[in-house]
DNA sequence: TTGTAGGCGTTATCAC
DNA sequence: GTGATAACGCCTACAA
């Protein structure tokens, strides 16, 4: 009388209809059951690099899939201390701005094999509420494009989470972060304004609250000051396209005339502004006015529009911050390296809505082009 | 001789150095130690409606802020098989095209106590490799803005996983689903078009493999069936800015005139068709051409192209997917009931770059300014 | 290479 | 109301 030996998938087919009847989930212990291993040998199958047989390995996977098992999460980050998620704190606004920055820190981050899990605060003033719900999920680090106070800094640092700022900073503590030049963009913009003969500036501000509209302005006046213009009128807007038309009209009253140049503090309200000079005011632009933006958004580049804006190089921005935050939190076990602060320098779009010079100069060229990651220790 | 208890504050403290220097995570059985209670009383404290007296809790709670204790949610999602994790896989495109729609359903899914973890596809064809990453995460269920399979939606069935599909149907699977109706929308658009005397349709198609852009096409050409209107000419398009000007010249050089009216598939493709009428090919839009796009995007709002459009009422339709994924859920212990279909109507925006005849009839009136969820069984 | 045993941090089930 | 004890599903020495 011989022996059988039941198959593999006689018995995988029996213990799946088992599981089913007890209502539990498929773990690495039935994986174990059915292939004829230990447990321990099933766990080692899916790990990178662990030392497994040809033959366990194949029988295993056999076993796994025949019984759609998949490792839980949950249990492994439990012993590893590792979730494999992040979490990306963004103001709504910021998200509705820059679409292209949520698809692409997502691609970057699951290219290193974590996901994004999703903070949205409807009202930049939510963070703490959302901070409190961050911690309890276990995530391996954090990328923030929303406004944190030096308390939020150090709390991070209290639970050792690693940190990653998106185009903001904080002036009281050393952080990573990740930002454009603003400021230069502003800068520079004021520069080509300026070398064309604008001597009369007109300004529509950002959101109040906004470190990069800030540093938009801050640059621009600056540069103004520099070259001997006189100071520019800035009045406030909300970054929004109907702030656009309303500014303008601010700036005509406020200035008794229609100024040289608007520098707008983001390409819709550039646009805004633009519609209601060309559309309500019939002013001729750019020949009575030149307009600019920041951003480089979809719509600028349309012939309609044509914006004369600065691009930030956002899916590099989104690159650097992946990898800066992964850099850090797999050297997480080290004591803490001093924070690193990658800048992005914008890049000038000439368009069509400001008169100005050609530039020949090699240093305006390379000044105007440059975009690669400078380290400002 | 008096014994001295010490305080809670200077345990905590000492506590605190110990679980440093050992380098752990701060658990429950930490904050019971200082609490001078059990653990069981520290987890019953962190739940809702356990019963703690008023003493314990606020001991507990002392203790649990000193020692920056927060409840591990992977520990959590262990024992009661909730993650409190619901994954959003998303088609770039789709994500570009409609930045309202993640911050929407991030924000309508932490009102329900959950988060999102975001799973974007670069390519719709890359379903299978994220699905695999899906299962690991331990999600408590999942919304597809993506093209899903039968055979996608079977796993779905046999890994007992919550799903809704968002703008996305299975013809062969019964499915809860969230939708807009597009083909309504379509027919809408035809005859409010034919209405005002249109005769020679053009339609530039949105991407191939895309269903909303199909149901919109198929519904417009069924009404000018209906009609007796000839067939539209139909180019293909990308549902992008140059695929607008591209299906232009395309349906000129095709129809070897100038059509009455063009519906395009996307309002971006219907911009791009429209800046290029109007500056490139001097076409006078509306008085020689009507363009109609769908989606209403915000740039259609703006003055240079009040665009003829229809629009999704995103906000609800991400509500409706929140509320009916949540809705699983929370009765997934239960046999599986019957699949939801949420439909949704499209609101008809008149816009100027379409001639239109004025709506009087009371029918016309509300199927063009309907958006309440209509439920179809 | 393989199996045994202990632990990760919580919730659930009971007695008390 | 409170505290012991057993899961939850996995990883990781350690011994074989």
């Amino acid at each position: 009388m011989t022996k059988i030996k039941p198959c593999v998938e006689t018995t995988a087919i029996a213990h799946k209809a088992l599981i089913a009847r007890e209502a539990r989930r498929v773990t690495s212990y039935d994986v174990a059951l059915v292939a004829g291993v230990s447990q321990s040998a099933v766990s080692r199958c899916f790990q990178q690099g662990a030392s497994v047989s040809e033959a366990t390995l194949a029988r295993v996977m056999k076993a796994a899939a025949l019984l759609d098992y998949i490792p839980n999460a949950a249990a492994r980050s439990l012993i590893t201390r590792r979730s494999n998620i992040v979490a990306v704190l963004i103001a709504s606004q910021a998200n509705l701005h820059y679409p292209e920055l949520l698809g692409e820190l997502s691609q970057q981050i699951g290219a290193r094999g974590k996901r994004v899990l999703l903070f949205t605060l409807p009202r930049e003033t939510d963070v703490d509420r959302v901070l409190s719900e961050v911690w309890q999920y276990q995530v391996d680090g954090v990328i923030a494009a929303a406004r944190l106070t030096a308390d939020h800094i150090a709390e991070f640092e209290r639970r050792q989470m690693p940190l990653v700022l998106f185009n903001r900073t904080v002036r009281e503590r050393a952080v990573n972060t990740v930002t454009c030049d603003h400021r230069e963009a502003g800068r520079m913009l004021v520069s080509r304004l300026a070398a064309a003969g604008h001597r009369r500036f007109g300004i529509i501000a950002g959101i109040e609250d906004s470190t990069v509209a800030n540093e938009r302005r801050r640059g621009a006046c600056e540069r103004l000051a520099e070259l001997g213009l006189p100071p520019p009128v800035v009045v406030p807007g909300q970054s929004d396209y109907p702030s656009g038309a309303a500014g303008l009209r601010a700036l005509i009253s406020a200035m008794g005339a229609v100024p040289d140049a608007i520098i707008c503090g983001s390409d819709v309200m550039a646009i805004g502004c633009l519609d209601c000079a060309r559309h309500e005011l019939g002013i001729d632009v750019p020949r009575q006015l030149s307009v600019a933006g920041f951003d480089a958004v979809e719509p600028s580049n349309w012939l309609s529009y044509n914006l004369t804006t600065l691009r930030q190089p956002m899916p590099k921005m989104a690159m650097a911050a992946a990898e800066l935050l992964c850099a850090v939190i797999d050297r997480s076990d080290n004591a803490a390296a001093t924070p690193d602060r990658r800048v992005f320098s914008a890049q000038f779009i000439e368009g069509a809505t400001a008169r100005l010079e050609p530039v020949f100069s090699a240093v305006a060229a390379s000044s105007a082009g440059l975009s690669a990651p400078v380290a400002i220790m």
